[in-house]
DNA sequence: CCAAAAGTGTTACCGCTACACCCATGA
DNA sequence: TCATGGGTGTAGCGGTAACACTTTTGG
């Protein structure tokens, strides 16, 4: 020690993603199945290896480019690092985990070993992927009530009806229509689009189709409390 | 590819911390002054080599033992994983970065090299550490809002002035001792220890000495908007 | 005219902020 | 009794939840 950088060996370390897409009404991620040991039959998270040249997210956004397009992905964040001695069998390997999003009106051409299954019931999966998986989707519902992140979930323009599936199925409970219209309204995250959307076949008024005003990450409700003195601000 | 695993060779990976600590009304981080090059004279954050038979978070626990006693760590978690390919000049580091705390009622013994810093005035940084400094108090200011993290800052008993103080350091804004003590209780974070502590000098009503509920980290005000429904809860 | 779906108006409630007021101590 | 610092009462405000009501379509 005492220069702070160690020179000594070095490990592998992978990069890895939990990409998330609302699919039939729930959310769902995107695993592969292991075909060789070890974990022979299990699910897993697609990724690989650290690029030579590249930061991690450059990496994973490389390597998920062989399973899905990678401008279908409308956002990744770093998770965190999974580093326990034994979390592979074998050689020691360090893993950054990542959360990665995909709107809902598109649906990537996968391999054949992969597939999506539903966040709610996941199948046996390979190391510690479960965890990383539950991590992706606590991050996501998080995000979903303090960010725009509900922006990387939906088509570019959409109905409220809609977008209320898409936050209901994230949050894993029912949200109001009335209520989320007006609150991503007043934080001005909303914006009508001007067209509206025919009526289903046994009628109704037909839906005014909205689009989120920014497609970037923009967190819209920053302190919860002990919010700076009004002159401050 | 395809197996998700890297095997080949691997990269030297080291952890880092930003320990801060209210010293003096200030937010300050302990760093340590560069001897050798590259960038003698810097200011840089202690930690060292991933150990090998240890997480990230063990191995930084390591390596601050040797700057400051653990014993004195009341939080340590993970902020993010630094990873562009130049971060620092020569063969390439993975740096995964920590945040720590520290009470202010202890003063660790450091070593020679290492001196605090306040956060709002950092001397010239090495590497990219100036940046993990900066995300580290983000971290921190934002925990405070929504966790009851505030434990970490604070000796075993406290006065409310002597928590507001701390919260402002931290905050970098006046907070108010009423608010601060309302917000604190009404969510059962704050307990009175049935002690007093002496009045100043110039007299004044003897301050109440309070406590923190829980010394684990919890979170506090989960849900900013969206609220799942009341029977759901 | 009725059913269905979308969207708005209104009320209630909760939690935080601000500020005035009361309490306990030393000189 | 006054100055000083600690603690409480209370009113106001902002924002969300809940729900009734209106609007617009198809049959």
């Amino acid at each position: 020690m005492g220069d702070g950088i160690s020179h000594s060996g070095g490990v592998a370390h992978e990069v890895l993603a939990a990409v998330l897409q609302v699919r039939d009404g729930s959310l769902q991620v995107m695993l592969w199945q292991r075909a060789r040991e070890p974990h022979v039959g299990r699910w897993a998270l697609p990724g690989g290896g650290l690029c030579p040249d590249e930061d991690v997210e450059a990496s994973i956004r490389w390597h998920l480019a062989e399973k899905v397009d990678v401008r279908r992905l409308s956002h990744v964040e770093q998770l965190a690092v999974f580093s326990a001695p034994d979390r592979v069998p074998g050689p020691r390997v360090v893993a950054t985990a990542f959360l990665g999003l995909v709107p809902c009106d598109v649906d990537p051409e996968t391999p054949e070993d992969t597939a999506w299954h539903p966040v709610a019931a996941l199948p046996e999966t390979a190391f510690d992927h479960g965890a990383i998986v539950l991590r992706a989707r606590d991050r996501l519902r998080a995000k979903l009530s303090y960010t725009n992140l509900g922006f990387a979930l939906t088509p570019p323009e959409f109905t409220v009806s809609a977008l209320r599936e898409l936050y209901s199925a994230a949050l894993g409970y029912r949200v109001s229509a009335t209520n989320l219209q007006r609150v991503l309204s007043r934080r001005g995250l909303l914006e009508p689009t001007g067209r509206t959307a025919p009526p289903g076949p046994s009628g109704g008024r037909p839906a005014a189709l909205f689009r989120f005003t920014g497609r970037g990450l923009s967190v819209t409700d920053p302190f919860a409390v002990l919010k700076p003195p009004r002159s401050t601000r």
